[in-house]
DNA sequence: TGAAATTTTTAGAGTACTCTAAAAATTTAT
DNA sequence: ATAAATTTTTAGAGTACTCTAAAAATTTCA
């Protein structure tokens, strides 16, 4: 079996490959791992006997599909948690990252198999992120940001790019969650912030890189 | 923080100085830790600096009132996750052990303060073992052993002496769970099994070795 | 009390990680 | 095309565990 290490080794290469579209560097693992890129060419030169990725000195990493497979059961895993932290236990979205972090590991084919069925089989994190389903088959979203929204157009968040809690902790602030209704007021040109108007009810001005990082369905009229 | 390793070596002295009644000595360690008696050793001295326990050469170990805290939060962490695993999600109480021992090192106080809430503060675990409460204390039940009840006399299963998968299969085997009623109808002098009636329907003998292993409330006539 | 049995510790080494500093290879820019 | 900048690897060492074999201390018991 895996040990925890290699687990997150493995996820941080699915995780910078699929932002990407090419082989994870050595100085990018380190850094998603809070490590350094020394200890990162060690790690994969005794993991690649493995068979969870190809490693070719100087070129970086690409994972197997038995890497793949683990990332994806891995990621699997840490959704299916943050669900039940959220639904069942009442946390926050900004709150459960690093608990989710740690459930992961935990190792039982049958406990997945039960949190899921407890859970309702869930398609979404609360986050918005998709859970990959025990096949490893993510249901994708059909989303834009809302930056690349024009005015009067409408939608609805369905989820946000990245989960920093500092992010999470501004949209709460403004009362935006999953399911909030967005329509573009006005872009501004100065700064690309825009003003929206939110649920049909109250009008804020948000910021260009809040805007980039917030999915949203659009509403066909 | 402390390491898991760490964890499991002060809760497996917990477990022998409450047994033992006296400190725990460096080969019940290295048993219970499926370890060898040098590793143990090695570990004690290391440790020995955080305050744990008291460790004398060749004496054995007893723990501090900080070891005894961690430890007692262990137990409660490991006992809730249990009441989750078979009352929310479904286990039978010979499945959960392997996985509350994964669960109990997530560390997140708020965790557990919300998974007890959800619970609904539980004191009993799935196999009758008194859940700490946030303060460390024990909830003690009135039980006695069942090879201990004279003939006729009454009373319902509350726990079961140790919860290891074969003596809990058994058990499920003659369909007794916590809340069964038992009621002595002879003991057997040649090997000490008892002839008992359970659940006022069915006539059973039961070895020994399984009245000495379950716990028994009695009823007052 | 002293020999035998048992328990515990020490010695020495191995694995799975981690690090910093320096060397080597590659990429970028002129 | 070569120098500079960047990335990656190597070298050497440290920590937190693990082990086996042998030595030392303690306990048991005749």
């Amino acid at each position: 079996m895996a040990s925890e290490t290699e687990e997150n080794y493995i996820k941080a290469i699915f995780k910078i490959t699929e932002k990407n579209q090419g082989a994870a560097n050595t100085n990018a693992i380190a850094a998603h791992l809070s490590t350094s890129p020394a200890s990162v060419t060690d790690m994969l030169k005794r993991l690649s006997s493995k068979d969870y990725f190809h490693y070719e000195k100087y070129k970086g990493v690409y994972l197997t599909s038995k890497g793949i497979e683990m990332a994806t059961q891995l990621i699997r895993k840490h959704r299916l948690w943050e669900v039940f932290l959220v639904d069942k236990l009442g946390f926050s979205w900004d709150q459960v990252h690093d608990i989710a972090e740690q459930l992961e590991h935990v190792d039982s084919d049958e406990l997945i198999i039960k949190l899921d069925s407890y859970l309702g089989h869930p398609k979404y994190d609360p986050h918005g992120d998709p859970i990959p389903n025990a096949e490893g088959k993510f249901t994708l979203r059909n989303q834009v940001t809302l930056q690349s929204l024009e005015k009067n157009e409408k939608g609805t968040v369905v989820g946000v790019r990245e989960n920093d809690t500092p992010f999470l902790q501004y949209l709460n602030h403004f009362n935006i969650k999953l399911g909030t209704k967005m329509q573009v007021l006005s872009q501004i040109d100065y700064d690309h912030s825009m003003k929206v108007l939110v649920d049909d009810a109250v009008e804020l001005v948000l910021s260009h890189k809040a805007c980039s990082n917030l999915f949203i369905k659009k509403t066909t009229l």
